[in-house]
DNA sequence: GTCTATACGCTGATAGAC
DNA sequence: GTCTATCAGCGTATAGAC
């Protein structure tokens, strides 16, 4: 007697297994890119059956975009204004090292969506991000007028976090192909602690 | 008379055209995403029409490509052992920037490919790119152990610098729902001056 | 050199049997 | 819930008239 809301044990399994699979596909390859037979395929699903799950192609990437999207954004939110200004922007910098270690089919997928133009994701940036950033240099401000960290760009320091972390993900291969390939990111957290510590160090 | 070799001159006014129009399309849909009509539409021309200046799409791709990645790599590759060791990194940041700037295109061109794995790039990155780092590598290390510039990682210090200056173009949308719209680069020349100089200024 | 017409596989999505 | 069969549309690419 299942009805939609009150799913199964066997459909949720099937969405979560769906999911998992469409970040795998949709992740290498883009929205446009990727197939739904792909994203069947890799879920054991027909695609008939995959599409009893979710109506459409578009539904399962939005889907799985408002699933990720917290997780994804939690470590600039678990910032705290009462902390050691200097160690908890380093302690952000390594939770987005290590979720472009640990996430990197995450990190792409939405690397993916925001070099085409974002054509899914506009709203998000512009509402939900914009508000959270705002709120972030609002903190960053304070700490800079306290003298706590150096003076520097609030917004631009949080885009080179962004950008220093998530390109470990983003561009892996060609990490990969030019350090060695078995630990492409070692010695990236010692070299990104070394660059904030100069830049943020409250200078004379 | 014209043979393929000696092309006319419309042949090659419309082969420019059609890398200009593929050079849009690839940059903002990828190659998967992207389809010969749209390229040969944006080009003005019919499909088959284009189709017979090159042969199928992924022949307009790479003869984009291998036209591109000269232009791409010419930075670094100016890049001086003789010249002063800060100002000359500090440079090559300044013309990556501004490739940013007037080049979002090709920056998004290369980031797409590479983040989906760069399955018709790859021998180009693990060979030429490979060969290009090591040598800039040699530098690097050669201008720490003189003491000119601080100690530091000189591949990741490459990486961050190629991350953070086309962070500007490849995630361009993002950039600009988080910045003013109309200069959304504003300052960013100077946080990454900034950035820089604390960074390998030797130490005590 | 450029066009119309077309081949043919794969796309996202649906109908209906079980 | 899951399947086979199938749809219309679009994808790349080609043939052949002009």
């Amino acid at each position: 007697m299942a009805s939609e809301q009150n799913s199964t044990r066997i459909q949720k399994r099937n969405r979560a297994t769906i999911l998992d699979a469409a970040l795998d596909v949709f992740s290498q390859s883009g929205f446009n890119g990727a197939t739904v037979n792909q994203i069947a395929t890799s879920a054991g699903l027909s695609k008939p059956n995959l599409l009893y799950y979710y109506p459409s192609k578009e539904a399962i990437f939005t889907a799985l975009l408002s699933e990720l999207l917290d997780v994804w954004l939690a470590p600039l939110r678990a910032l705290d204004p009462q902390g050691e200004p200097i160690e908890e922007i380093l302690t952000y910098v390594r939770r987005k090292l290590e979720m472009s270690r640990d996430m990197p089919r995450e990190s792409r997928l939405f690397a993916n969506e925001i070099v085409q133009g974002a054509p899914r994701l506009n709203d998000t940036l512009s509402i939900d991000l914009r508000k959270l950033v705002d709120d972030t240099v609002i903190i960053l401000d304070n700490w800079m007028k306290q003298g706590k960290i150096a003076q520097t760009h609030p917004k631009h320091l949080l885009f080179s976090i962004w950008s220093l972390t998530q390109h470990y993900a983003d561009f892996e291969v060609q990490v990969r192909a030019l350090m060695s390939p078995q630990d492409p990111m070692d010695g990236a957290q010692e070299f990104l602690d070394d660059l904030y510590r100069n830049l943020l160090r409250p200078k004379g």
